[in-house]
DNA sequence: CCGCTGTTGAGAACGATTGTCAATCGCATG
DNA sequence: CATGCGATTGACAATCGTTCTCAACAGCGG
């Protein structure tokens, strides 16, 4: 399968406030790095919290639908961010995580263009930059 | 984790000629489409086939390797297809599959500058574009 | 405070992928 | 062509990340 139906985005339904929701936002704040469902529940576990696996699958899936969070799949599982809301890229050290969020209108535009050009609509696209960061290239 | 270690990459190793690598491999260029190695599995058997599931993921995994197919993770599986050597992009219909290939120089310098820019060094990047193409938009 | 629902946590269930291991096969060698 | 070593295969178990199930629980409007 390619890709799931494009016609479900109807509703984002209603967003109750919880303190799991809540503590799961700040952890992922925290994190200046993409991380792991799994990474951001054990780091909770350690500072006290209780939270539920599954309830951190939950927060992150909805704080990446409501655009609070940025979601990329990397190694077989999917780690998020907290990134700023606009439209952006990220550069990143696939030794440590740091991240740096890049922006590119030429890209976008391009992406636009090629996609028209072909007569694809409704087009959205995928750029990252995987690369090693200047600190943990000199830790050789 | 954020990625692998990228130490590794030191022995593509012999790679031994079989029945069931060539198969695949065929299967593989039967298919203008990106596939996953499940459906690719089921339609060699249903072609008569009896290979084995896990040798059709061996396949892919040498074949991506040696650079004769290229791999992208969508809805949680990695999908293949047969593509030119060369390195270049896709666009890719989320409805029925069918896919271009993209070469975008600008793109590829982009991404460059910008790691070098940062301080990054082995860059890598990921560059995919979906939408609907033209036929499948108009059959809505 | 009440009630209606959305939410949660534990554990089971799932689907994709990988590991295990004995049987088999490619292929270099004599 | 016969032999032998080691890569490859296939059936199946095992992993792994993620989602589902469901009863207990907790926002929040009235
Ligand atoms: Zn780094
Ligand atoms: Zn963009
Ligand atoms: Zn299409
Ligand atoms: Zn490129």
């Amino acid at each position: 399968m390619i890709h799931a139906d494009a016609t479900d985005a109807p509703d984002p339904g209603p967003r109750r406030t919880t303190k799991q929701r809540e503590a799961v936002r700040a952890a992922l704040a925290s994190s200046e790095e993409f991380v792991s469902a799994q990474a951001l529940h054990q780091s909770m576990r350690q500072a006290g919290s209780t939270v539920g696996l599954a309830t951190v699958y939950r927060a992150l899936a909805t704080l990446a639908e409501d655009g609070e969070a940025d979601a990329l799949q990397s190694g077989g599982e999917a780690l998020y961010r907290a990134c700023s809301p606009s439209h952006h890229h990220h550069l990143i050290c696939r030794r440590c995580g740091r991240t740096v969020e890049l922006e590119a209108a030429a890209v976008e535009r391009w992406a636009g263009q090629v996609a028209a050009a072909h007569g694809f609509v409704e087009p959205e696209h995928v750029v990252d930059i995987f690369g090693v960061c200047a600190s943990c290239a000199v830790a050789r």
